[in-house]
DNA sequence: GGACCTTTGAAGGGG
DNA sequence: CCCCTTCAAAGGTCC
């Protein structure tokens, strides 16, 4: 396991890294489903299971290899290629990235094209550049092109992506930018040229170690290349990209990050190429330019009148100063299950019909539960760094300050007073959302599932203070799908807890107690496996002496929680319906 | 066009 | 210290 306390000193590590698994969840789509339907899809489901594994697995790897040799005829490419190897050859002699920290763990290649903390969404150069050297036939637009991405002109490509690029660029697609300044500041060298980056509370330069590197972290494109590629799913699978090109083309993943200082100048960090021209030094007046710096007025932007064909056109009259003058929006840096999301979804859409992203996030919601905590702890590993990155960037921001920005907000309550009946809630039954297609729902990708997942050790390097999850709330049923909606006649009442938190954060600690107890468990059983027969959640019951080095050491509490729902997986019967939406 | 829905987690304020 | 609220992503849906 990667060193997870890797960024000296983390103060800000999560301490509620430890979750409780409640795995019960998948059940309830399951549970919808009927026998007959189970059948049809089972091989769909199988299909779709192998097809994700094996995404993730050698043949994956392989295409990412061969991909980037097979696509020589792009111009670009061949021009990155260079920059590529000699990056390559730097990262390999500096031990940049000598291999992935979490290995299957796609995030580290390339979670998204998305930016977290971009919306206004486009892709930049180097991703571009990227996209087109994994994915030829993926059709990414230049910035003229943006708007019109869906137009596959691979001519186009060549011409517009400026192939400037870096040996050390960034890696184009990694999803969260670096919020360390020296990415940024002009004089300092990005610290991806040099093995040694100062540590950000002592200030002695020290050797990051890969696991300090977040996937968010710049990853230089050679580096990508060499690589097996993790994120299978993340290939276009079944002809369908895995991320769709938005009509306004790629979101580009943290643009600053993507360019060095010198492209500084042509596209601003924080905004798309086809965007407002960004001040000299794409430095956000603060000094510190970061995607999740969002000008909401940038933000809406039409992007259609600056589109010019080439970057450097990029240069717009309208300096973006004065929106800029208003309170930037600092976005939240994401949470585990965020960064779990965003990487994960396009996988989950392509194995669904579904596209809502309620559907979707449910889905999720579940497989997150289903991930060991191994996996689990990657992403709080990844999301900590994330604050940690985030706060050193923004000192004095607060979650605060977003307050109120997003317009949304409204589910207010129902003022009517935390019905005691949950079923007040406005929320849609989570059941609704998910039709009986869902079957790809299952988590079987998962490996392990909540089996392997007892706590381990490492799990605590995620979070030391972390809690295991106590054996109650191991026990307990998810309360996902049980959260009280109106439609569903739940007869348990969720206490207390509102909204999303869930009680993993807070119950992890001694909280747990009202939640656990009260918590509106539907009695679904954890392991209605038997909806999916033929799907492994259970394929894999790892014995958790083999799970992790750490693993072995006696088992703890939440060691044998697990295991006993463990055994309640493989006991537990299917279900019934009880879920079932009364719709 | 914007809010909603859905998920989990983090953070902050209030009691 | 606990509880509650808000926001983070995302995209179809609804108004």
């Amino acid at each position: 396991m990667p060193q997870l306390n890797g960024g000296g000193g983390d103060d800000l590590g999560a301490n509620d890294e430890m979750i409780s698994f409640k795995d019960e969840g998948e059940q309830e789509e399951k549970i919808s489903e009927n026998v007959s339907a189970e059948r049809d899809l089972d091989d769909v489901k199988s299909s779709l299971v192998n097809e994700s594994e094996n995404n993730s697995s050698s043949s994956d790897s392989e295409q990412a290899e061969r991909r980037p040799q097979t696509r020589a005829d792009s111009e670009s490419y061949e021009k990155t290629r260079d920059y590529f190897t000699e990056a390559l050859r730097r990262q390999q002699d500096g031990g940049f990235f000598k291999s992935p920290h979490y290995p299957g763990y796609p995030f580290l290649m390339i979670p998204d094209l998305t930016n977290p903390y971009l919306s206004n969404g486009s892709l930049s150069p180097s991703a571009r550049t990227y996209l087109q050297m994994k994915w030829p036939l993926l059709d990414v637009p230049g910035s003229a092109a943006l708007k019109d991405s869906r137009s596959p002109t691979p001519g186009h490509l060549s011409n517009k992506v400026p192939v400037v690029q870096h040996a050390h660029h960034v890696h184009p697609l990694t999803p969260l930018i670096t919020y360390s300044n020296e990415h940024f500041s002009p004089g300092t060298p990005p610290s991806h040229l040099s093995p040694e980056i100062l540590d950000p509370k002592t200030g002695i330069p020290r050797t990051p170690h890969p696991s300090e590197l977040s996937p968010y972290y710049p990853l230089s494109p050679g580096a990508v290349g060499s690589i097996a590629h993790p994120l299978g799913w993340l290939m276009p699978q079944q002809g369908q990209p895995m991320y769709s090109i938005p009509p306004g083309g790629f979101r580009h993943p943290y643009p600053a990050l993507a360019m060095n200082a010198s492209m500084s100048s042509l596209v601003s960090s924080r905004f798309s190429p086809h965007m407002v021209t960004p001040p000299p030094h794409s430095l956000h007046q603060t000094g510190i330019p970061h995607p999740a710096i969002v000008s909401p007025a940038i933000k809406q932007e039409p992007s259609s009148d600056n589109i010019s064909p080439s970057m450097h056109a990029r240069k717009s009259p309208v300096p973006p100063k004065k929106e800029e003058d208003k309170k930037p929006h600092i976005k939240k840096p994401l949470n585990a299950f965020m960064l779990y999301m965003k990487e994960m979804r396009a996988k989950v859409v392509a194995e669904c019909t579904l596209k809502e992203s309620a559907a979707i996030n449910q889905i999720l919601g579940r497989r997150w539960h289903s991930l060991s905590r191994e996996e689990q702890a990657k992403y709080y590993e990844l999301a900590r760094k994330e604050r940690q990155l985030h706060s050193q960037l923004y000192p004095g921001w607060s979650a605060r300050d977003n307050y109120g920005k997003r317009k949304k907000r409204k589910r207010e309550n129902k003022p009517d007073s935390k019905p005691e009946d949950f079923s007040m809630r406005s929320k849609k039954q989570c059941v609704q959302y998910l039709p009986s297609e869902k079957m790809c729902d299952s988590p079987a990708s998962s490996h392990g599932s909540m089996l392997d997942s007892p706590a381990t050790p490492s799990a605590a390097l995620a979070s030391p203070a972390a809690p295991a999850a106590t054996h109650s709330e191991q026990a307990q049923p998810l309360s996902l799908t049980t959260k009280p909606e109106g439609r569903m006649h739940h007869h348990f009442s969720l206490p207390g807890k509102a909204s999303g938190s869930t009680s993993s954060s807070s119950s992890s600690s001694s909280s747990s107690s009202s939640s656990s107890s009260s918590q509106p468990t539907i009695s679904l059983p954890i392991g209605t496996s038997g909806s999916q027969p033929t799907t492994p959640i259970l394929t894999r019951p790892i014995p958790f002496t083999s799970l992790h080095p750490s693993m072995l050491s006696p088992p703890s509490p939440f060691h044998q929680a697990a295991l006993h729902s463990h055994h309640a997986l493989f006991q537990s019967q299917p279900l019934s319906l009880v879920t079932k939406p009364t719709e």
